[in-house]
DNA sequence: AGTATGACCTGATGGC
DNA sequence: TGCCATCAGGTCATAC
C-alpha cells in the first residue's frame, strides 16, 4: 500500500486487459478507460481503489501481487495502463478475487472493523458472545478484517493464550492482552513490510522484514524462544497452526 | 450456532 | 532431466 496508494492516486487508467480467470468470477469488470483513481485504502484483505465511477476491489489470496511495469507472463491475470506506467495483477493459484461496482461491493462493506480500530470493550464485549476458538473467530472476516494465518498464531502467542480455546471461556483479562498483543504485533509488522513467506512481495518487488520475527508460525518442532519448550504443530480449523503448549494455556 | 470436509488452483520440496 | 505425496499468507459450499 505504501508503495501503491501514492502512485495511482489522482491517475487516470487509460485500458484494462482482463485474461480469464476465476479471480473475476465469471465477468470480467468493465473496461474503466477514463476513469480517475481518487483514492487506493486497504480495507482487510482487500486493495480498493475508489474510482471517480466506482469501486474496484481487489483480494490477493495467497498468491496474488501487485507489480508496476512487468512484462505479462501466464500468471498475469489483469492490467491495468496508465499514462507512463501499467500495473499487473498477477496470481499463480488463482484464489484472489476482483470486484467492483457503482458502491463498494457488499461483500467487502460487510466486512468486520479493522483490528487497529476496534476498541478494546467491543473486542471483548464481542468475543464473550461467541463461543467458537479464539483462532476461528479472529479469522472470521466478518468479526475483523485482515487477520489471517500467520498473525493469528503470532498474536495468540504473545498473549499466551491456546488457538483453541472457546471466546466466551476467555476471561475479560485475557481478552484484553488478545487485543493490546494484535495491536502490537501488527503495528510491528506493517512497519515491517509484512511477512514474506515464499513469494509475498510489495509492488516494488521487495520483500518484508516480519517473517523474521516469528515466534511459532513456522517453527514447528524449534524451542519456544520465551521457556524452550518445543513449538507444536497441530492442524485446526483445517490450518496449519503453531503454538507453544507450555507457554500457550486453554 | 458451530464444526468438519472437500473443493478450488499451482508450484515447491522432499522422499524414493 | 522421474514419480508421488504433502504442503502453502484463503475463502466457500455443503452436510451434519
Amino acid at each position: 500500500m505504501r508503495a501503491l496508494a501514492p502512485r495511482l492516486q489522482g491517475e487516470r487508467i487509460v485500458g484494462a486487459e482482463y485474461r480469464p480467470s476465476r479471480i473475476f468470477r465469471g465477468e470480467f469488470p468493465p473496461e474503466l478507460a477514463g476513469a480517475q483513481v481518487l483514492q487506493v485504502r486497504r480495507y482487510g484483505k482487500f486493495v480498493v481503489a475508489d474510482l471517480d465511477r466506482g469501486f474496484l476491489g481487489i483480494h490477493l489470496g495467497m498468491t496474488g501481487k501487485l507489480l508496476f511495469d512487468v512484462a505479462p507472463h501466464k500468471h498475469t491475470r489483469a492490467i491495468w495502463e496508465f499514462a507512463g506506467f501499467r500495473l499487473n495483477l498477477e496470481d499463480i493459484r488463482q484464489f484472489g478475487r476482483v470486484l467492483w461496482g457503482e458502491r463498494l461491493p457488499e461483500s467487502i462493506a460487510a466486512l468486520g472493523p479493522d483490528p487497529l480500530e476496534v476498541s478494546r470493550e467491543e473486542f471483548i464485549e464481542r468475543a464473550k458472545q461467541r463461543r467458537t476458538p479464539i483462532k476461528a473467530w479472529l479469522l472470521n472476516q466478518k468479526v475483523l478484517r485482515g487477520m489471517g494465518n500467520i498473525y493469528t498464531d503470532e498474536l495468540l502467542f504473545r498473549a499466551r493464550i491456546h488457538p483453541g480455546t472457546r471466546t466466551d471461556e476467555l476471561s475479560r483479562t485475557a481478552l484484553a492482552r488478545t487485543w493490546e498483543a494484535m495491536r502490537g504485533l501488527l503495528e510491528e509488522a506493517i512497519a515491517k513490510g509484512g511477512s514474506s513467506i515464499s513469494d509475498y512481495v510489495n509492488t516494488a518487488g521487495e520483500k518484508g522484514t516480519f517473517q523474521l520475527a516469528h515466534r511459532v508460525y513456522a517453527r514447528g518442532g524449534e524451542p519456544c524462544l520465551v521457556c524452550g519448550s518445543p513449538i507444536e504443530k497441530i492442524v485446526l480449523l483445517q490450518r496449519g497452526t503453531h503454538f507453544c503448549p507450555r507457554c500457550q494455556r486453554r
